[in-house]
DNA sequence: CTGAAAGCGCTTACAG
DNA sequence: CTGAAAGCGCTTACAG
């Protein structure tokens, strides 16, 4: 509560009108003669009336906040998607209370059990790599990769692969390097089928699971990625912006020139993509995009539940949105050396090959 | 709202006890007998009862929700800082209502105007750099440095600048280059204070404000690193973790070897600098303790506001608390190359000697 | 166009 | 230990 503020009653003896009266003057729902409403609204302004929403959340049964769950708080993609969900909500007149499950299933089963107590109208939930959102009892928007199911929004990743594939093989490269993170994930498995479908003229992909490799070799190990230039690798896709930092540094440290000799490309636009030297060529999500279609499908959700789900429901939206991916070219990519190597088993650019 | 759940009299007449009764039971007051309250909480458990906020919010004149205001989510600090605070609120049985300022004052001002229309009980602020906050109507805790009046918490950001200069003066570096960005920043003069109060032994720190260059060759231009190292510069000392990536890749991208030929080290352990290569020296704050101090300091305030400040009021906390910080050392630092050049105007070690 | 009344779900004195 | 009553501030039918 913002503290006994003044309240309706207060205006409302002031002017020796009803409480009814200032309620609709000041929602504006027209049933009181224009003057009247202006003097009211005047009023309230004057004395700093603030609505309770207390008052009205019990009335009306409408708490006008939205719940927010993350994965995991501490991802570098979440300011980007926090800052976006905040932006849509508040436009739509709906706060956003934050949850974060810190990548535990269990947390996010509770997580979602406190926003419901909190009374939040609906949420969006960007889900924990594989939970299904079970039904929660309030309506739900699932941000996510258009593969999963009951996912209500998602950027194309599969095709923001697709793109920077082409940009890669457009400038050359035959050999490519995708580093992935955790093969469980699906954003993660839609952006590298999008990549391996663009592998055709000959070109081809490997793909290297770096979490699979710390596991034998300790975090931070070392990726081996000068051995694969050694190889005739010229270009090296990552998953995330992170893995592809991970890349070009540790080329660098090698004495790798990027992107003289070997090109790296990210994913999403994070922050340092810009900042690092030679910047990072990568893909970014239309977050805003995808932010307001999310939003809005829950607050037609929310519109709907009171007519259609009147005493619980799961009103999950029925069609996928898939927002599309902009690539971002900087001076992380090049063409290939011409020094280089021909894969070994590649034919001269003719038809689409399979590839492994 | 959670949807028209049960509702408290729903268990009390499904009981044939009263609505106070209930409410006494489950609010463990201990004004019900044991098993009468064993009765009930089984019963509220059975139909899944949860308590309405609103109802509750309404009465009590506590909503149980705090507001975190940002400058800027995107911020890469950010997600540290909210996972903190979301955790040491709900730990305190507090929701966290976000606001994001996107670094504009006006935008602060409403973001603050929203989170009181929608009844926090009180909030944290991390202000824009330079922003008082003035009385909002509810209780504040302010984070960002112990320099800012009206402060709550912070982390100690001029022993944190004290700790990094001393492991790089230990390692035997004489010339250091401070990497600032926006000289505007409290945060960064703190560091930087602490980083050239610990140039004694005849070392000397100069530093760059990154922003200023920029605004006269352009965003990502050159730092001119290579240039420093030439002029016998050893350690590049930056304020963030993203100026010393960014220094790190030039370094890099210039052929110079990191640490052996110059050392780089960041502050705030971001998600990155474990992950690069080499591995990023960073200063770590304890965020999880600044967050509980912040909401600790809140809850008294929303509490104490009760009795002393009956209607508003701007009970920040009266003592400023100062959490440590603590040094990550990892690749990015070493001894410096023997065959530097002593600096010019430098004389042998003997004496603290003023810097410029 | 305006008002009187009821009630959203809870908790808190106050009686018993 | 338990209950009846009042009321937090608002909005929404329903009358007039």
């Amino acid at each position: 509560m913002a503290r006994s503020g003044p309240k309706l009653t207060r205006i409302a003896t002031a002017l020796g009108v009803s409480a009814a009266t200032v309620s609709n003057a000041l929602s504006g729902k027209g049933r009181v003669s224009a003057e009247l409403a202006e003097k009211i609204r005047s009023v309230a302004a004057e004395i700093g009336y603030v609505p309770s929403q207390a008052g009205r959340a019990l009335r009306t049964g409408k708490s006008a906040v939205i719940g927010l769950v993350l994965p995991d708080i501490s991802n570098p993609l979440f300011p980007q998607i926090a800052q976006a969900i905040e932006f849509a909500a508040s436009s739509a007149g709906y706060g956003v209370l934050i949850a974060d499950s810190r990548g535990d299933v269990a947390v996010q089963t509770r997580a979602i059990e406190r926003l419901i107590e909190r009374g939040v109208d609906g949420m969006v939930i960007v889900p924990r790599r594989g939970t299904r959102i079970a039904d929660v009892g309030c309506p739900v928007a699932v941000v996510d990769t258009p593969s999963t199911p009951g996912n209500t929004v998602a950027a194309d990743h599969w095709d923001g692969g697709r793109q920077i594939a082409e940009h890669l093989v457009g400038l050359g490269h035959r050999r490519l390097l995708i580093l992935g993170n955790n093969p469980a994930s699906n954003v993660q498995n839609d952006r590298i089928g999008g990549l391996r479908s663009a592998m055709r003229e000959g070109a081809q992909a490997e793909t290297l699971w770096i979490e699979r490799l710390e596991q034998v070799h300790g975090k931070g190990c070392s990726l081996g990625l000068a051995g694969k230039v050694a190889e005739g690798v010229t270009a090296f896709a990552a998953v995330s912006d992170l893995q592809a930092l991970r890349a070009l540094t540790e080329l660098q440290r090698a004495g790798i020139h990027v992107p003289e000799q070997a090109s790296v490309t990210g994913f999403d636009d994070l922050i340092w993509s810009p900042v690092v030297t030679p910047a990072l060529t990568t893909i970014r999500m239309d977050m805003a995009r995808i932010a307001t279609l999310a939003v809005e499908a829950l607050v037609q959700a929310i519109g709907a539940g009171e007519a259609e789900f009147p005493s619980h429901g799961r009103p999950v939206a029925a069609t996928i949105s898939k927002v599309p991916m902009q690539l971002v070219v900087r001076q992380s990519t090049a063409t290939p050396p011409s020094n280089v190597q021909p894969a070994p088993n590649v034919k001269p650019p003719s038809e689409g090959e399979p590839q492994s």
